[in-house]
This record gives structure tokens, sequence and C-alpha cells, in this order.
DNA sequence: AGCACA
């Protein structure tokens, strides 16, 4: 009666529960933490932390009553007060019973993840590095057909696929937005396990400066799941991506990145654009196999067939892929940059008026990789690389950057990105040697850096640790392969 | 420093 007219508050603290609410926690106090302070008073049965506006309460849930008493009085009557991290916590008595398991607000696993992306906005990655994240796309080379500009979406489209090494580490669809905390991404998967398996490997990691803009500083992932199951995208656009339906309509404004650059300076308009693609080659001071063709290509999606052939004296070169997008990204990456540094081996590109080439099926002049036994197949390379997210820095970036690599050294020890690496050996030799990090060795000046003159990908910059970073991803042949020109080192034998 | 999924 009297009670009832009193301060409410009191009330709260009076009635005793399993659940006991804590506040005035530190910043980002950890479950850990929580457990730490609580556990000695019984057995904790369930937590939620990052309660509150201000994400600095949390509850705990006892097995017992009588635990989560005995933890209330000890410090009711304590002259220490309970404390995190030197801070002093508020224990009361939660209001509930028991805590509603909400934990689908990121830690219950899902297919899809959230990914917080800090210290980047949507513009800092750009189309120059669309090659480097296409290229990693070719471990899922299949997934990689409908990566259209270079932009954030395809470098969180590189971050999934990167990170999931399984067969079915299939990225379906990614949806992005910014938030006012910064960007955000929303990465759907096949299945929770894979999903899972992307989490644990990147959450918290960076993404690798070199494939950032100089001033983006760090660029931390942050992830967790999501509640959604299936992502509604309505266009393949620069925010939004569904690799499940390649019929889905391209948002027109959403491609212009794409689109201008096959608009030349001119104002000649776009050509007819095809999924074949023309390669000539100028200044070709060193030799342009089949091979390095294909892994110069392959950063873009799955290369089906490479034809060669001479032209007035030159080389040109048809390369085939499964469709327009991806001819269409690969052309806007590649032209006029040069398979070599030094300006050699200058890339130009059109499309050509083939659909579908008729090509001998493994010889120096032509290979057909839809053909089981030319190659090997790209889901198989997916399987059996074990991992990449050694190529992830994390915060202290410690022993990825084993090299010192200035420029120019031609056994590329430094191949943090190849997974072959840490299984000590080339595990498979035909994609996958597109990662980067390698150096190409027939030449003297072994690097692709994709360099019409040179890209600004080049520059090297400082890893967070001052350690200095290794070139940035290149397109060459492994280290271990050492092929001689004219050879094949890749399908070979 | 004061109670969480709609």
């Amino acid at each position: 009666m009297s009670s009832s007219s009193g301060q409410p508050q009191f009330r709260y603290t009076q009635t005793p529960s399993k659940v006991l609410h804590l506040r005035n926690l530190p910043w980002e106090c950890t479950e850990e933490e929580l457990v730490e302070l609580c556990k000695p008073f019984g057995k904790i049965v369930n937590t939620k932390c990052n309660v509150g506006a201000n994400r600095n309460q949390a509850f705990v849930e006892f097995a017992d009553l009588n635990q989560a008493i005995s933890m209330v009085s000890y410090y009711a009557s304590s002259s220490e007060p309970a404390q995190v991290r030197g801070k002093t916590v508020y224990i009361q008595y939660s209001n509930r019973q028991e805590i509603v398991n909400n934990k689908s607000s990121g830690d219950v696993a899902g297919n899809v993840l959230l990914v917080t992306i800090e210290g980047v906005e949507a513009g800092d990655v750009s189309i120059d590095v669309i090659h480097l994240q296409v290229h990693v796309n070719t471990e899922k080379s299949s997934l990689s057909a409908y990566c259209i500009g270079g932009n954030i979406t395809c470098l969180l489209k590189l971050v999934a696929s990167l990170t999931v090494f399984s067969a079915f580490g299939f990225v379906h669809k990614i949806a992005t937005f910014e938030k006012a905390a910064g960007f955000q991404a929303l990465i759907q998967f096949s299945d929770a396990e894979t999903a899972s398996s992307a989490r644990n490997a990147l959450d918290g990691r960076s993404i690798p400066r070199y494939l950032l803009p100089e001033h983006v500083g760090s660029c931390h992932l942050r992830i967790s799941f999501s509640a959604h199951t299936d992502l509604n995208i309505k266009f393949q656009s620069h925010r939004s991506r569904d690799y499940t339906n390649p019929y889905l309509p391209v948002n027109p404004s959403a491609i212009e990145g794409t689109m201008q650059s096959t608009v030349g300076p001119d104002g000649k308009k776009k050509e007819l654009e095809s999924n074949v693609l023309l390669a000539s080659i100028e200044n070709m001071q060193y030799a342009v196999t089949v091979d390095v063709l294909h892994t110069v290509f392959s950063a873009f999606g799955t290369v089906q067939k490479i034809a060669i052939f001479e032209k007035n004296g030159g080389m040109q070169a048809l390369i085939q892929y499964p469709d327009v997008t991806t001819a269409a990204v690969a052309k806007e990456a590649l032209e006029g940059h040069c398979i070599y540094d030094g300006g050699y081996c200058k890339l130009h590109l059109s499309y050509s008026r083939h659909t579908d080439l008729n090509v001998k099926a493994h010889n120096d002049r032509s290979r057909d990789y839809t053909i089981p036994e030319s190659g090997i197949l790209p889901m198989q390379q997916a399987a059996a690389v074990p991992s990449a997210v050694g190529g992830w820095q994390t915060s202290q970036a410690t022993s990825m950057y084993t090299g010192n690599v200035p420029a120019q050294l031609p056994d590329g020890q430094v191949a943090s990105w190849d997974p072959s690496m840490q299984t000590g050996r080339p595990t498979f030799v035909s994609v996958p040697t597109t990662f980067p990090g390698q150096t190409y060795p027939p030449p003297a000046v072994p690097t692709f850096p994709m360099a019409g003159g040179t890209m600004p990908v080049q520059q090297l910059d400082q890893g967070p640790a001052g350690i200095t970073a290794q070139r940035p991803p290149q397109y060459g042949l492994q280290p271990g392969v050492q092929p001689t020109p004219g050879q094949h080192p890749f399908y070979g034998q």
C-alpha cells in the first residue's frame, strides 16, 4: 500500500531475480568481463551485453536465484564496489526473471552477415582497386561474373569470397548501405556454416591497406550475423548485387563507372559489347603466353577460352568470358595497362565480334578451359585453397609481411595472399596463381601492376607496424613455379 | 547510473 506509492525504482531493486542488471559498465564491455565479475557467485547461464542507449548496461542470468542474491548482497555490504576495468559497476536485480534470448542481434548464426566497415565511406574504395578485388574473386571465379565496377561492393564480395574456401562458400547476395556509424553491408551466404566461417575468419580484421586509397586509414571489419535470411536485391548496382541472378536488371545509374570508360574521351559511344575481348599487345618485350593471359584475365572472372594469333606483325588475343559483364569489367580495368612494369606489353582491349571461340583445347596458341582436362576447375581450387586469411591484416600486421620488397624483386617472397605459401606447396597452379603478391619471373621486371604507366595502387605504404608493405598484388606466376618463357607452367604435363 | 527484439 504505502510502498505502491513509493519510488518505483526501489521496487526494482527489491524484487530478487536470477537476472541481474548491471549498469555503468565500461565501454564495449565484453561478455568475458561480465562473466569474470559474476562467476564467483554462481553459474552464469546467460548474458546480454551492450544494452541501453549507451550500450553500457548488461544483464547476467544465474542458474539459481540464490547465486544472484549472493552477488547483490555481497556488493551491498562490500566496501569495494563491483568493478570492471576499474570502473564501478552498479548491480541490481533485473525486473525480469530471465534473459529473453535475444541474441539474434549479432550472435546467432545465420546465413547473412552484417559487415560494418569502420573508417571507410562508400566512395573510398573506388575503381582503382577493382582489379585487385575482382582478382581475388577469381578464387570463386564463377561468382565474380557479375561484379560491376570497382567499389565497395566488389570489395565486400572479395572479402566474403576470400574468406570462405569451402567449395560451397558461395556468396549469394550483397547489399550495402551507409549508416551514420559507417559503411555497412549485408552479405548473404548459402548457409550459416559458411557465414560463420567467414565471420570467424574476418571479424576484427582489416582490409589490407594496399587495397584502399591512401587517404583511408585503417579499415576494420566488424562482423555480426544479421537476422535476415534472404536479401531482396532489386538491381545489380554499385551498392547491391545478386550473384544468383545474372538476369537481374542492371541499374543504369549504377554502372556509370563501367560504361563511362567505354566511352572514349573523344565522345565515342559504347561499342557493341561482347563476352569476348580482343586484346592487342603493344611493346611486347616479353613473351606473353596463353598462361600469362589466363592469369591476367582470370582476375575478373572465369576465362573460358583464349586464342592467340599474329596480326600485322603484332600479337593479338581473344579472351572469352562467360558473359558480357565480366568482359566489360575486365576491359575497363585492363585497358591501357601493362602486363609488366616499365610499359611493356601494354594491353589494348576492344570487344570482339565473336561470342564463342572455336579453339584447340590445349596448345601454345589457344586454350579451352571449359574442357575439364585442360585445366583445373575453379571449384576445385576453391575447395583446395586452405585459407587466404593470411592476406588479411590483423591489427598488428605481424608476420604477413615477411619481406621488405621495395620494387622489382623477382622472387616474391612475400606472397601474403598466396594460399599455397601456407601449405608450402603450390596446391593448384592454375587460377590461384593469380593471387597477388607474387612476382612474375620471366621478365627482369616482374610486376604486373595493371599500370597504364603505373597504377597508384603500386605505391607502397608503410604497414601499421612500420613494416614496409610488400608490393601490392601483382599478377604473376607462382614463385615456386618459375617457368621460363615459352613453357607452360600451369597446364603443362 | 536506472531494464533489453518492435
